[in-house]
DNA sequence: AATGAATGAGCGTTCATTCAT
DNA sequence: AATGAATGAACGCTCATTCAT
């Protein structure tokens, strides 16, 4: 009907036709995420991700304009999600263990809910595998390594190689995430104590003769 | 970019009859390898490869059966090269420390080698990070695992979450790699002994409360 | 180029409420002759017509069931403006030059009147000359056909092949018009001159030895 | 088997693979002349195109990059065909009756003879009437012009507005060709006789009171 | 009556693969 | 064994048209 006599700027209560286009949205991401995660983006056509929303072809670019954008707009989602709760953690951090304790446990606890999606990750096929390594989440951990740098200038980080360490964090955190979402019990603290004090360790060991 | 097999210096005329069976193969396989890590699997294309050969598309075929056959013949070469140096590099090893170190240095000169390849292997696009994520350096660090934790039986290891230790390693690996080629000098046995320094002093950290 | 049917000074927040039926259809018939004059038929879309007027695409299949019943309404409308305007002009016709004269004339005023469209009508791409040659053109000229055998019935004509005589006609008309219309100055007389200068000295010529 | 001795810029007799490569490019060239005057140009899909034929869509492209590519080669196909004629046929002209009727006659002669095409050129639909109206054939319309400005130069022909003068003569050609066309008895020297008469008396009139 | 999202057939084009030469 | 044209399924995307609102 459209006949509101209020303002078009301020959409009192959402109508049905807002909500099926909100929701066939969130259909067509989470189908893309589902499906670059289990084939690739390379390998991902716009019919395999239509096809398990049940939208026809043609409603995709309703939405998005190509299959790089709604990539980039999965990436912008993960990035809103994750981002934040990575920086907040660290300028919390009192103490270098607390540092690294809480980023290891944010991510693994952000990627136990993203559970479904990384369980599906493993293929078939086992080519090649996934990785959750969106822009994104490429800049989270170069905001990483910047806050690592300010650290070791305030010494609460011992001065090492601030890129190896930092390479070594992300290494760490992928393929433990991936391990960790192998198990029967998923235990997101345990992963994160386990990750901590092996870069704890490892960095006190790096800084006194340093090699 | 080519992958001849020919001399350089006459390629126009230079026939491809006397290029024997296993030169062709040879050059579908280079092909093979610097497309797949230009473009990635999914979104390159069997005519990308033959291109780069100089070969006709159906000589393809004479070799490979498919696309993803030749990458899989691809992934044993890798595999052939990288995962004897591991076995025999860890197996010769004395202490803990030798173990890792050995093992860093071999899959980081590994790298080193393969330079060329993991330079282009950063896409323009930068979309998803490709990965030497062939299912033989899986293998590979399967059997990194088995040593690990014969190692740890033997006393040598101390007695830690094996499978997040390898996850650990593994990933440590991989990011330093990654961060070591961006580096003007390249230098394997630096970032082997960073990697060790950590594992070494992480590992002792973990052994000692256990948590 | 948007033919809205409002006043221009006020686009904007121009409700559509107060347009009649009659005014959308008319905005939906001048925007889609303005379309397929610059991309010609089949390259036209009903996006592009309705992306002119403003309207829903949806709104478009209230007034027209399909681009074909458009196109047709179109040249109804065409039709109706110029070929009683030629039938009159002929009527009136007492002598041979008179009937050409006024014939070119109202022709050429006709299409001087639908400048704007011609002149669009010169697609960039330069691929298939577009032309006005409607149904309703068509129609008309076939009357000329009758008019001009009626005509020669009467003595008014000379007795040549009629076929070929107004099909000479209709192309000067069609070829001419073009020219003119590239002209700076457009001068609808002066081209209807020359062109009954041009059929009224062929006509005496070819009634005489007829070759 | 392609092992001939022989240099291979001198195939001296074409194998089996240039003739039905020769073949099928002619058969895709006739079938999109076809299509093309049948439905225009915006109208026609390559679908249609390759569907004629009997060959696999793909296998267009091995031939035309585009759509758009086949019909250049179309236009300049028919340009070859019928430029270099008309323009020879005009140079040996020792009288303007001779320049006219040559010229006539070589189109029309020209038309009769890719009949085929033009019969079907009339659509079903009756839409828009399809024209020959390809760059060539428009490129061999402006050669006429500069030879009829030239021989005005020379006194051969009158001076009038060669313009309008060239536009009246094409649009002649293009009016009288199909009306010839649709006659049981197709006799393009009468024609072009009728086209002669008909612009040499015009162009008399037209030279004495110049207006 | 108007809207604009949904539809799915169809478009131009690419691709892995086959096969006659 | 090598060739490269032929194939037809599949791709990303557009379109005329429908229909719930």
């Amino acid at each position: 009907m459209k006949s509101r006599a209020g303002p078009p700027e301020a959409p009192a209560s959402k109508g049905k036709r807002e909500q099926t286009k909100e929701a066939n949205r969130q259909a067509i991401l989470n189908a893309a995420h589902e499906v670059f995660t289990e084939l690739g983006y390379g390998e991902t056509s716009v019919r395999d991700i239509i096809g398990r929303t049940g939208l026809a072809s043609g409603t995709f670019y309703n939405y998005f304009r190509s299959k790089e954008e709604v990539f980039e707009a999965l990436s912008d989602a993960a990035a809103l999600k994750i981002r934040p709760r990575l920086k907040e953690v660290r300028s919390r951090a009192r103490t270098l263990e607390e540092f690294l304790f809480e980023t290891f446990r944010a991510y693994f606890e952000y990627v136990s809910e993203d559970h479904q999606a990384f369980t599906l990750m493993r293929r078939n096929a086992g080519h090649i595998r996934v990785r959750m390594d969106t822009p994104e989440i490429m800049a989270g951990f170069d905001e990483l390594k910047d806050d690592v740098a300010k650290a070791m200038v305030d010494g609460l980080v011992p001065k090492v190689d601030v890129d190896y360490l930092c390479a070594a964090l992300i290494g760490i955190a992928f393929e433990m995430a991936e391990q960790m979402l192998t198990r029967p019990k998923i235990d997101a603290r345990e992963a994160a104590h386990f990750a901590t004090a092996l870069v704890l360790g490892g960095m006190s060991a790096l800084a006194k003769p340093a090699r």
